[in-house]
DNA sequence: GGTTGCTTGTGAAGGTTTTCACAAGCCGCC
DNA sequence: GGCGGCTTGTGAAAACCTTCACAAGCAACC
């Protein structure tokens, strides 16, 4: 197979997305539609579902469950992720808590913290362990992906705890750069990064007219 | 000036994250350290730079604290900015508490929710007010940014509420598609929809031995 | 001052992704 | 059964992005 670029890999979770989102309302769904509802284009669409195959009717468009399912089965969706979030603080405590995510199919089963305090509490129904008890907890429960919300002082421990523990894939907030620790897939969300994308853009415009230039000299 | 590509100005915001980081250790770094650091090449990172402009010495490197002063100018963070949050549930309440915004340059300077018990409370200093202020507070105030942390069904109302209001970007965290609404920038975190593409990657290997099929026949 | 070692800035080459444009195929209707 | 309208799937073209490779320039040392 050919190999998939992160933009068509974003575009198909899209697509997924908003079929869930129709689903029910509407048997078929033309690439013309998808490619309005993603801000995509149908020629995009198309050939991006081409990567994986034929799975349109000529004059007629896509089946919208059959298209969800294929979807489902491409990004490896078809069964449920087991997910454990290190770092029971603001952040964590929100993830915990947030049905975003079992609605697309992941399953918080683990929670981690450093403090003493919060070990041994419950969250939402997700017993709070010790760091230490991580490469345990984790294998005993089958944790596929973990979620680093701890400081960005400890990702980097925590990246090699969870790498050690067998965990397959790791999504941080922590803005710091973690190496990646093969075979495991790691991600970084950086919310002052994106800020900082936006910025950038409506920055853009005014520095198109005045050319950046040094400092000092 | 040319258009900037989207992956550039992620890795600048990259660049600028890792050189605040060792800013005062080093006074030269080479294309090839921060290439090391931000897990690229060194073409690519004076590529980047060189989109903008000539801000090396041949031989030497670049200056930290001159290429720190150049990224935040060509990124927009020469100045602060004025951030609103509008949701405040979990994510909401982090956000507010987040060190990590005013460190990078961005205030929380208002907060909004529908739930009449939250109105009128304080968190971390901000006073939380109706969405129904919305518009009055964010002229009063300045504010420039506006991040939606709400249930995905309010994002849609809540978008236009700050377009009108006249904010100049978005970051929303609800997984729906929110339309352009120009001049207004919106971007979308969608926290599952990053976690597919970590499902996609662990799944790939075996769907290129095994080809993906219609289920129907 | 010349030589050596190193690093930038940048055209050109190479590679990847997006867009274009149209043949092939499905559906419904006459 | 044939025709017309519509939509897919896909080569080919265009646009875009990354990597290569090297001249130009700086610094240190002899």
């Amino acid at each position: 197979m050919n190999k998939i670029s992160e933009s068509a890999v974003r575009r198909l979770s899209l697509y997924l997305r908003l079929l869930k989102g129709i689903s029910g309302e509407r048997e078929l769904i033309s690439s013309q539609e998808l490619a309005e509802q993603s801000g995509s284009t149908s020629a995009q669409v198309r050939k991006d579902l081409s990567l994986f195959g034929s799975f349109g009717q000529r004059g007629r468009g896509y089946s919208v469950p059959e298209l969800i399912d294929t979807l489902e089965r491409i990004l490896g969706l078809e069964r449920r992720w087991r997910v454990a979030v290190v770092g029971v603080g603001k952040l964590g405590s929100a993830l915990l808590g947030y049905r975003g995510l079992s609605e697309r199919g992941f399953d918080v089963v683990a929670a981690f913290d450093v403090d003493a305090g919060k070990v041994g509490t419950e969250l939402n129904g997700i017993d709070i362990r010790s760091i230490d008890s991580l490469p345990g907890v984790v294998r005993e429960r089958g944790v596929e992906i973990g979620i680093i919300a701890t400081p960005p002082e400890e990702a980097e421990r925590i990246a090699s705890c969870l790498a050690d523990a067998g965990v397959s894939a790791v999504l941080s907030f922590a803005p710091i750069e973690l190496g990646d620790r093969d075979p495991m897939v790691v991600r970084t969300m950086d919310l002052a990064l994106e800020l900082e994308r936006l910025t950038f853009a409506l920055t853009s415009a005014r520095n198109a007219a005045r050319p950046i230039t040094r400092t000092g000299s």
